[in-house]
DNA sequence: CACGATACGGAATCTTCCTTCCGTTTGTCA
DNA sequence: TGACAAACGGAAGGAAGATTCCGTATCGTG
């Protein structure tokens, strides 16, 4: 969330970090509606620069729908973070997977992100990490007392976050899907009987 | 499954024939390892063709994709009309979602096909909807018993699909998801309790 | 076997985007 | 305000793939 062009230096002249925030605003939303599709020079038009200023704060595309996605993932792992503070273990669980559900149906990139591989993760490593053993937490707080199945583990929530992501990136031949049902379906079937 | 180019006409010359069914083999064969980014060219390759020789009998990617879509989803119906003569219901419904799980499991190609609505499903649309409505019987039947939670509905099959669909071909950051688990919990959600 | 009609091959063309380059403009500092 | 580095804009350059074109080779028939 800060410079990307330099690690130190001179503190970048006032109309580069202007653009820089023009930038990420426009691809926000460029890429919310889009997914990986929209394209770069969308990108700056929607934020009022040429190309050529894309580029000089974001090297690549990559880059920039890293940036992106590391974002997210900051979200992401707030809400874990706020899960450890909630009593009950099957709401901690259940009522993050929810919130971060919902996060996710907020825009098609990170959808992509999670679903293609043709995203370079390094971007987003961080957050993503610390997001897994965090939420780690949870599970295994929900597990010990029982409200979920008992072979349940961390590692089966991000095969979950993928399933639902493609569901709500798509929406087959009709219009589109159900995804909060498509959770809760799930979810039903993590839950100890 | 017969020919793409001419309602009716002559026979069509024998070499020609036989490099339609080349052409097929080869792009079963591409399109199952590398989905829909497999290339036109390599697949002209494949079947030892040039791909001038490809386009005469596909005009476009689409129409290839298409009629790959079109034979998986053959089969699907196969196993949807199978489960009719299951006895119980449960494992007629059950039962038949592993296998067709199986049988999308087998090729890329058709999972980017359920997922991305970048194809044209007019190739495939016919065995599609017959698939919708011979599975809608035993989904009937298994509610009918009583051994679905009673709110469930053929349409949700196509989402649950697609979820599913989308850990075969993804595996995220680690190797790859267990899609198989994906579905037993799933599974797991839709069965009365 | 000769003659069209068909079919073939694959280089060339077209498209779509991402990325680079460089002449011009703007902010900053003295 | 003048000088200079930093930043800008957007036309041009590439790269990857799908698709077309057309001269050549092959099939099927009289």
């Amino acid at each position: 969330m800060e410079a990307a062009t330099q690690p130190s230096q001179r503190p970048m002249r006032a109309d580069a970090r202007r653009n820089r925030e023009r930038i990420l605003a426009a691809a926000r939303l460029a890429f919310e509606e889009g997914g990986v599709h929209a394209q770069m020079e969308d990108v700056a038009r929607r934020a009022g620069v040429g190309v050529g200023t894309l580029y000089r704060h974001f090297p690549t595309k990559e880059a920039l729908v890293g940036e992106l996605v590391g974002e997210k993932f900051r979200l992401l792992l707030e809400g874990a973070r706020d899960a450890l503070d909630i009593e009950d273990p099957w709401e901690a669980f259940a009522g993050t997977l929810r919130r971060n559900a919902e996060l996710m149906a907020a825009d098609a990139v990170v959808q992509d992100a999670l679903m293609r591989s043709e995203i370079d993760w390094t971007y987003a490593e961080g957050p993503r990490s610390e997001l897994h053993s965090t939420f780690a937490v949870t599970v295994e707080r929900a597990r010990a007392a029982g409200v979920i199945r008992p072979d349940f583990t961390i590692d089966d929530v991000p095969m979950i976050m993928c399933g639902l992501c493609s569901t709500m990136a798509d929406g087959g031949p009709g219009g589109a899907y159900d995804w909060r049902r498509h959770l809760e379906l799930m979810l039903d079937g993590i839950r100890a009987r």
